[in-house]
DNA sequence: GTCCAGGTGAGTG
DNA sequence: CACTCACATGGA
């Protein structure tokens, strides 16, 4: 376990955002702070704020190396947000609330395979019927690994001695599977996209990882070729896993913010850090909604 | 039981 | 183009 000092970080707003699916509190230290499990490139992570530090105070389960060396970059704490956050209109009361509320947002630099697997699985899903069927996909694979936790056991409720997890299935060991076994995680109508999308990833005729020096452009387009995928499927994948920060994915949530409060096109001064300034907006209309839905759901029981 | 979910492809005019 | 419509399933 080790202690960190991080700032501009805030792991609920992050976990929250709908960029990942795979990080989950599965317990907390003193009633009080959520402790996140992330499983990502076949690692696995704990961690939360750390109680007897300051506000920017974190504890982590991994070594300082390999904080250095993979989770630093993967949180993107090489980058300073400020800049971003620059980038939107002093008299843009909307953004800044967005911003206000989602202060410590990163984009996750993620697994552009599993973002494109996950995000086909996305279209017409709940968040949390997500998390069941990516959680249910990896499981297939029956790779079970472990992490002592045992730290973690001592310093707070739920958090066994021993935390298992199940990497994400790369391209070959899915494309081994059959139909029937796919849809059992839930997977529906999208059980053939994910197929195809096994088949050409694990066969080269989609490089993931050439196509991660190709243009924004010819990323998309390369993408769009996967039968399942459309443009906001293909813009998560950009954005999610190959960093692609000026791509906006638009669904149902940015469509409404953009027709409220842009009169239906974005500002064009927001369009090179666009995809940064949607996840805060994104993060801040889901949270709105789901206010609403308690009061609402209240109100009638009323 | 009903409604809806970080959409997409196919069909139509 | 712009517009409909079906689509499998689980969570609330």
């Amino acid at each position: 376990m080790i202690h960190l000092t991080l700032k501009d970080f805030d792991l609920t707003a992050i976990a929250e955002s709908g960029q990942c699916f795979r990080m989950t509190s599965v317990g907390n230290i003193n009633e009080k702070y959520p402790v996140y499990k992330i499983v990502a490139s076949g690692k696995c992570l704990l961690i939360s704020r750390d109680p007897e530090g300051g506000q920017d105070s974190y504890l982590a389960s991994c070594t300082e190396s390999e904080w250095e060396d993979y989770y630093k970059h993967y949180f993107d704490l090489t980058t300073d947000y400020e800049s971003y956050r620059s980038y939107a209109d002093p008299s843009d009361e909307f953004l800044k609330s967005c911003m206000d509320y989602g202060t410590g947002i990163r984009i996750l630099n993620q697994d552009p395979w599993e973002m494109l697997i996950s995000f086909i699985i996305s279209q017409r899903k709940s968040v949390p019927a997500i998390r069941t069927t990516v959680e249910k996909l990896c499981a297939l694979a029956e790779e079970e690994c472990f992490i002592d936790s045992s730290e973690w056991h001592a310093l707070t409720h739920g958090i066994p001695e021993k935390t298992t997890y199940y990497p994400f299935p790369d391209a070959e060991t899915l494309a081994g599977l059959d139909d029937r076994e796919i849809g059992s995680t839930g997977t529906g109508y999208r059980t053939g996209y994910i197929m195809e999308a096994a088949r050409k990833v694990s066969t080269g005729e989609i490089d993931l990882k050439a196509l991660s020096e190709a243009s924004d452009e010819v990323l998309l387009e390369e993408l769009l070729k996967i039968h399942g995928v459309g443009i906001k499927v293909a813009s998560c994948t950009a954005l999610f896993g190959f960093h692609r920060l000026s791509l906006c994915p638009e669904d149902v949530w940015m469509k409404r913010v953009k027709e409220q409060f842009y009169r239906g096109t974005w500002p064009e001064s927001y369009k090179p850090v666009l995809g940064v300034l949607q996840q805060y907006m994104f993060y801040y209309a889901r949270l709105e909604h789901e206010k609403d839905k308690i009061k609402r759901t209240g109100r009638e029981k009323q």
